[in-house]
DNA sequence: TGTCCGATCTGGACAGTGCTTAGATATAAA
DNA sequence: TTTATATCTAAGCACTGTCCAGATCGGACA
């Protein structure tokens, strides 16, 4: 997760602070959580004044945004090692699914920031949807591969949007406590996973293909 | 949203107090947005001093749980509307559906702190899924009454979760600008909500049925 | 080489926060 | 009426995000 050494360049008299600010911050949320991610916290983490953050972000939202934009990438990273896993589309969007919600396991509070973020801005970071290494795009794409020529792109969006809100949802809540007998039926965690991501049917383009 | 008259017992010096604070807390919440609502500003709106709610409270997180509580009933109220609107269980499971994303559109701040208090816990509130009238089992009562008697209860408990997973997940970003154009083809914000539902094929019980 | 300018960082301050403790007050019970 | 208990206030602690004046350092320019 890019908790990388801090001393590749250091143009500036700390080295390149920005950078070792969202470090501390990432470092900060997985070791003690979202509620303990403060500004001064990431300071101190980082080794410098309250103030000096502030020569780099705007305000502490903007330090989040950076935070946010890191787990995004590592999220999509995440979604793109399932590539060409499988032929079969159907199996191939539930093991994208999964590596999402998988994601959101490991990285429990990075991914709340990630969201938390997106909620005060009302939408997924700018990138997303246009760069094409995007966690998003890579989800669309697959379907329209899947898909053909011949399908409108409402059709594709659509099924893109529909996936995206289903694997969010199972990702915020698969830790809850309700789910665990469950997950005890379906064998553990994949098993679960695995089932409700089929059962939701969402991963076939042949529904947007027929319409 | 049971912003109700205060006055209707005063057994103490206030005046059940401990309502009345809930209730403040409601008005900051649709008034100003989820990051205006402090403990303090809460005592400020109930007019009583900032360590006055101790007394009833362990502290803040449990005045969010209680107005979260008042939340869950609301939205299980909403739910409940919609019931035997229609005999087809899938344009039902729709509506219902619908009717959970429209309440967290018209209470977003609302349906923010009912959701951070639950991922706080791990677990939606206790009663939700033993109470008969609560919003969790209105939905797998839904499924189990379409379902019919000889379905076993891990397909019914299945479908359920699919459901709510796909719920949240669409609640929670269904006011995201990424989807703007999606819902102008769809005619609106009803119909982009219906699309995406019933896209989903989760509101159907026969996949529970026949596995 | 020396000087200066602007980017970078610090120390200190302010208002606001959650929470605790000690004391005041009013209600219900004796 | 006295007493006990629940309720509320006042004051204070450690913490937060943010701003400001001043110190410091790096690189450009002379």
């Amino acid at each position: 997760m890019s908790t990388a050494a801090v001393a590749d360049t250091r143009p500036y008299h700390h080295g390149d602070l920005r950078r070792a600010l969202v470090d501390a911050a990432i470092r900060i949320l997985e070791r003690e959580g979202p509620s303990a991610l403060s500004l001064r916290a990431v300071a101190r983490e980082a080794g410098v004044s309250p103030a000096a953050p502030y020569h780099h972000f705007k305000d502490k939202g903007e330090l989040l945004e950076a935070v946010a934009h890191v787990g995004w990438e590592a999220l999509g990273d995440g979604m793109a090692a399932v590539q060409g896993s499988t032929p079969d589309l159907t199996s191939l969007m539930t093991e994208i699914g999964v590596a999402y919600v998988r994601f959101s396991q490991e990285h429990p509070a990075l991914y709340r920031v990630m969201y938390d973020t997106a909620r005060d801005k009302d939408s997924l970071p700018e990138g997303m949807q246009d760069k094409e290494d995007g966690a998003y795009c890579l989800v669309r794409n697959t379907f329209r591969d899947a898909a053909g020529p011949g399908v409108p792109d409402v059709d594709i969006e659509l099924a893109t949007i529909a996936a995206w809100c289903a694997a969010h949802g199972l990702a915020e809540m698969s830790g809850f406590a309700q789910f665990n007998p469950l997950k005890e039926a379906f064998g553990g965690d994949a098993g679960f996973l695995r089932a409700v991501l089929s059962h939701l049917g969402m991963f076939q383009a042949k529904q947007a293909k027929q319409d």
